[in-house]
DNA sequence: TAGAAACCTTCGAGTCACTTTAAGGTCAAG
DNA sequence: CTTGACCTTAAAGTGACTCGAAGGTTTCTA
C-alpha cells in the first residue's frame, strides 16, 4: 500500500484510488459531485481520502458503467438493501430493462453493419468509377425514414 | 407539394423539409449552423426556403448519420467530387474506417448482453434471497479494468 | 377587420458523462 | 529553497442535438 502522505494512517490519495478502480481523478471528483460516492478529506492538507470501501464503490460504479447503464439507474442500484425483497425486485427491473435495451442497440448495429457491408462492396473492384457515393446518394432517396438514430459509442 | 406561402413558386418551408427529409425543423437550422447545408431566405418573409435537392442533402446526411457516422465525416463525404479517383479513395478509406469502429461496437454490445444475461440468471429462482447485487458487487472486485467504455445509444 | 391558429424567427440554455484547462496549494526529497 | 509530483477549485469544452422563451408572419375564419 503506498501511502504518499504520512498523515494517512489508512487510505489512499485520488491518484491512488484511481489507479486501483481505473476510474480518473477527475471522474471520481465528478463522482462526488453528483453524489455517487460520498466524501472524506485529510483534515490539515485538505486532500481527498479514500479507503478500500471507496475504492470497492468505485469499482461497482466502473462496471455497472461497463454494462452501459446510465448514472440514473447506478444511483438506483447504490440505494438498494440487499436484505429488501422490494429491493431485489427493483434490481431485477432495473436489468430486464437493461437488457431489452441492449438487444435493440444490437439489432440496431447489426443492420448497420450489414447495410456497410454491402456498400462496400460496390466498390471493391479497380474499376475508374466509384459507385460508393452514388450508391449513398441512391441510398438517401429510397430509404424509408426511420424513427431511430443513434449515438456513438466512444472510447474512454 | 403543399406550398403554404403564396411567395413561393417553388420550395417548402422548414417544417415541410422537415416531413420530407425525416430532419426535424431544429435539427435543420442546427445542419445549416454547422454549415452542412447552405441557406437561402425568401426576401420578404425572412422564412428559409428549401429545394429539392435540399431535401435529397437532409436525407443524404440523415442516411449517414443512422450509419453511425460522425458530423465530420458527413462533411468530408458530402465535399467530395464523383468524379475525381482521388475523392473516390477518400470515400472508400472513410467507409473502411467507419466498417471496423461499428465492429468494434458490435463485439462490445455482445459481450455486454453475455455479461448481462449471466448476471440475470443468478436472480431467476423464487428463492427469498437476491444474488443480483452481491454479484454485481463480487464482479465489480474480480474484473480486469479495461480500457474501453462505452456512451448510450438514445432515440432520437 | 379583428383575432386566433399555425406556422416561422433568433438566441440561449439544457442534455449526458465526462474531459480539459487554468491557476494555484501542499508536500517530500535533493 | 527549489524542484517536481502530487493535490485543489471552478469553469469551459465535447457531440449532436433538443427545448424554451419571446416574438414575427401568414392564412383562415367570424
Amino acid at each position: 500500500m503506498p501511502l504518499q502522505n504520512p498523515h494517512l494512517s489508512q487510505g489512499y490519495l485520488i491518484g491512488q484510488a484511481a489507479k486501483m478502480s481505473g476510474v480518473s481523478s477527475a471522474n471520481i471528483r465528478f463522482y462526488e459531485k453528483e453524489m455517487l460516492i460520498s466524501r472524506h478529506k485529510l483534515g490539515a492538507g485538505s486532500y481527498r481520502i479514500y479507503s478500500n470501501e471507496d475504492v470497492h464503490q468505485l469499482k461497482f460504479i466502473r462496471q455497472l458503467r461497463s454494462l452501459d447503464m446510465t448514472l440514473a439507474e447506478v444511483r438506483i442500484l447504490l440505494s438498494l438493501d440487499l436484505r429488501q425483497k422490494r429491493d431485489c425486485q427493483t434490481a431485477r427491473d432495473t436489468l430486464d430493462a437493461h437488457i431489452d435495451h441492449v438487444r435493440e442497440r444490437l439489432k440496431e448495429l447489426k443492420a448497420l453493419e450489414k447495410n456497410l457491408i454491402n456498400l462496400r462492396s460496390r466498390c471493391d473492384g479497380e474499376d475508374d468509377h466509384c459507385h460508393l457515393i452514388e450508391a449513398l446518394h441512391a441510398q438517401a432517396d429510397t430509404a424509408q425514414l426511420s424513427t431511430r438514430q443513434s449515438k456513438r459509442y466512444a472510447a474512454l
